[in-house]
DNA sequence: ATCGTTCGCCAC
DNA sequence: AAACGTGGCGAACGAT
């Protein structure tokens, strides 16, 4: 069964039974209590629930210590829905989609909700949960039952029902799990990172300009360049003062530098990396995102065109490796760390049919394969030109490689230069499950526009797939672990974190691979592609693999 | 002073 | 080796 729910703004909301056919099923009640009215018949019940959107309704009801185990998520489905019909980008919320089915206005989506905020305010339930206006009231009950007929009979008319179906609904349990580990935080021990701060930067400066280490390589950078005051963070002063020593540069990137023989590049590098931290992960990033030993961010599912998660707050997918020395398991506990290895190539081999690159994917290490086949042996360079073709490369020494790579694997070969055509001439292309890219306003009007469309489109039947099977393990891994001791704290585009009691672990190593196995059989279903997990278990994040 | 853009690095 | 896909983010830059 489903319950179809629209909070009323002030902690209650409108509740309506239907059928498995998307109808009304008896008479719809409001609950001044809508947390309480969910836990209760999500504890008698399980429906799938069908809300406008679980960004806004899930934190709060977590918050209230309720969780549901399946929805569908009117405003996610929305989007993909617009995206296939070459809609991308239009208002996606119950209010828009309503105002469209009978020919009312569109409003516009209301922003995004600012980052969590940092420590444990809670706010009032569901005072951000108020969907699309202050007015919102029983019509609005109607107009989800309506708009999720609609979206139901929509989804029936697309070349492939199926996928399509499958697509939303992980969609749509991607949005819980991301809910839950947004509310969860990723386990982030402060005393540990202010150590690893203190041993790379050296001592904080007491009235907040750079830490030692970065005064001294400022010291050292001007002395290597004979300017005392060079401010080695601003990339128009160092080139300058490289002009001033006879070395002219383009810019200021760590690959150019790199490629110039003077004493003061290596000490720019090392400032490079070290500014990095210090203002990306650095002090004030502790103190304004790690609150009571966890690192809450907001997690965006379908946050990027191609469906990857985005995140809102402190970089959540962008943790540098070493700072992750600070996520460690709370005493007792451990993280089970699973990543897909060389997904991307898989997915290509698995969506393209391609027999022989589906070969070399059966195997444990699909490079090797691949090396095996069609490069000599030579590891390095199929992975080379095998990534050349997922992402479009034109330059370079790859090109032999690539040529290779077309003559061995030229059904998988076509699949990506038929989408890279495709962007060129200013078409959509697919995923496999239907997700539909965005396209250009115009077609593209010169050459380099249209390559650059070329290369999206191209990395685009990719990405997004690779999303696809991503999010489809996220979701079955979370149904696996639903009844463990275990919560999902981490998952970053082919990679995800489960911290559990150390005693569970083993469990949870076997469901991380089952539910890479149904993820792959939901998707591809008889296919000779595996999709092996590398998966350790361990105490520090960054012990993993 | 403020705001939008660019640079350059981090992640995958 | 070379500079090719998706992003977030913070500081510098530069226009207003």
């Amino acid at each position: 069964m489903m319950v179809g729910i629209v909070p009323d703004g002030v902690g209650g909301g409108w509740c309506a039974p239907l059928s498995d056919t998307g109808r009304p099923a008896g008479a719809s009640w409001h609950a001044a209590d809508l947390a309480g009215a969910v836990a209760e018949v999500e504890r008698r019940d399980r429906p799938r629930w069908v809300w406008p959107s679980t960004a806004a309704i899930y934190p709060p009801l977590l918050r209230a210590g309720v969780r549901v185990e399946r929805c569908h998520d009117i405003e996610l489905t929305e989007a993909l829905l617009l995206g296939y019909v070459g809609r991308w980008g239009e208002p996606r919320g119950l209010a828009a989609a309503a105002a469209r089915l009978v020919g009312r206005p569109v409003p516009p989506d209301l922003p995004a909700r600012q980052a969590a905020p940092p420590g444990d305010a809670q706010g009032a339930l569901f005072e951000t949960a108020l969907v699309e206006d202050s007015a919102a009231d029983s019509a609005s009950l109607q107009e989800l039952i309506e708009v999720y007929a609609d979206q139901r009979a929509r989804l029936a008319e697309v070349a492939e029902p199926g996928r399509f179906r499958l697509l939303v609904a992980t969609e749509s349990a991607s949005a819980l799990a991301a809910g839950e580990m947004g509310h969860h935080g990723l386990p982030w021990r402060v005393d540990v990172h202010t150590e690893l701060l203190r041993d790379l930067l050296g001592e904080p400066s007491p009235v907040g300009g750079p830490p030692r280490r970065l005064a001294e390589l400022t010291a050292a950078i001007g002395a290597a360049l004979g300017d005392e005051r060079l401010h080695p963070e601003s990339p128009a002063e160092v080139v300058r003062a490289f002009t001033r020593v006879g070395i002219s540069l383009p810019s200021t990137r760590a690959w150019v530098l790199r490629g110039i023989d003077h004493p003061a590049v290596p000490l720019l590098l090392e400032f490079k990396e070290l500014y990095r931290i210090w203002t990306a992960h650095g002090w004030a990033w502790r103190d304004q995102w790690i609150h009571n030993g966890r690192f809450r961010a907001e997690y965006v599912p379908a946050g990027v065109v191609s469906g990857r998660w985005a995140s809102r707050g402190g970089g959540a997918l962008q943790i540098p490796r070493v700072i992750r020395r600070a996520v460690v398991a709370d005493p007792g506990w451990v993280f089970v760390v699973a990543d897909a290895g060389q997904l991307e190539p898989r997915i290509l081999a698995a969506v393209s049919g391609d027999e022989r690159l589906a070969a070399a994917g059966a195997s444990g290490d699909l490079y090797a394969a691949l090396a095996t086949d069609a490069f000599d042996g030579d590891r390095a360079k199929a992975k080379v030109a095998m990534l050349g073709a997922m992402y479009g490369q034109t330059g370079g020494n790859a090109i032999p490689a690539l040529a290779a790579l077309r003559q061995f694997y030229p059904v998988a070969w076509e699949l990506v230069e038929q989408a890279a055509r495709t962007g060129e001439e200013g078409g959509a292309v697919r995923s496999w499950l239907g997700r539909t890219s965005p396209v250009p306003r115009e077609p593209p009007q010169d050459g380099a526009s249209a390559r650059a469309r070329g290369r999206f489109t191209r990395n685009f039947v990719v990405q997004a797939t690779a999303a696809e099977w991503a999010n489809t393990l996220l979701a079955t891994l979370r149904g696996l672990i639903r009844d463990y001791e275990a919560e999902l704290v981490f998952f970053q585009h082919d990679e995800v974190l489960v911290h559990c009691p150390a005693g569970g672990a083993d469990d949870v190593v076997t469901a991380v691979h089952e539910a890479g196995e149904r993820a792959r059989a939901l998707l591809f279903g008889e296919t000779p592609v595996r999709f092996p997990l590398g998966v350790s278990t361990v105490e520090c994040y960054a012990d993993a693999k």
